[in-house]
DNA sequence: CTCTTTGTTACACTGCTCATATAACAGTTA
DNA sequence: TAACTGTTATATGAGCAGTGTAACAAAGAG
């Protein structure tokens, strides 16, 4: 799997490291059990700090994406609160409709957008 | 229309008060040509800054849903960009929708929430 | 046992954002 | 004229982002 980062982006450069992560968790790109970079070498590779890097892990640690390991590193393990993702999936989404309804984007555009990436993670 | 802000949230307030103009807009409590507050009124019924204030409705002007008028202050104002708005709402359905498929979240609870958010704002 | 690697923690520093405060300016309105 | 609008300038304190250096404890490899 391939972590880039933009350092001309707005994104902070943990908050880039975290949804690639996520991102790649998605696409099955990385999957249960298996290991990601060290630290240190991730840090070294992308061209950032070790703590940035360490920064982005235990936000996915906390989030339920990732165990951290002396022995192994970081394994990816997701947390399946089911509850809980899908209350966060509303909060999202909410934000994210209120706007495209601001805009007078229609019910059957935003669920044909839906449909659309969806499907890119199937 | 009420604004309030939380003054132990980890948001900063004028994301709180953006996040909360473009929600009253998407749900018609305030429409095109309405006004809203000023600068220094809104920040003293909320209890915060002016500056902040003004923080907020500068991003909201650029984003295209108020305009600045010295004679009539803030007006609600939304600059229908379909296309625009189209591509930022894939962009925030895709990390949306990323972080409910890490959870195992399916393709039609998905589509379920959706629907359920939808109907909030008709 | 020694060396290396792992996450983890601590301290220090620069630069930036957030929020506040005070003040003034130019244009509008009563 | 007086009171209001957004706007701009300057300053301050708090906190975050990112880097740098350094050390620690636990584990694995030689």
């Amino acid at each position: 799997m391939l972590i880039r980062i933009d350092f001309n982006s707005d994104e902070a450069f943990y908050v880039q490291l975290r949804n690639q992560i996520i991102m790649g968790i998605a696409l099955s790109e990385i999957r249960d059990g298996d290991n990601l970079p060290s630290v240190r070498e991730l840090a070294d590779t992308v061209g950032i700090n070790m703590h940035t890097v360490n920064k982005a892990y235990t936000i996915l640690k906390q989030e339920g994406y990732l165990k951290l390991d002396r022995r192994r590193g970081a394994v990816v393990s997701v947390d399946s609160d089911r509850a809980r993702a899908i209350a966060e999936l509303r909060s999202q989404l909410r934000e994210a409709v209120a706007r495209a309804v601001c805009r007078n984007v229609s019910e059957e555009e935003i669920a044909e957008v839906l449909k659309e990436v969806v499907e890119e993670f199937r």
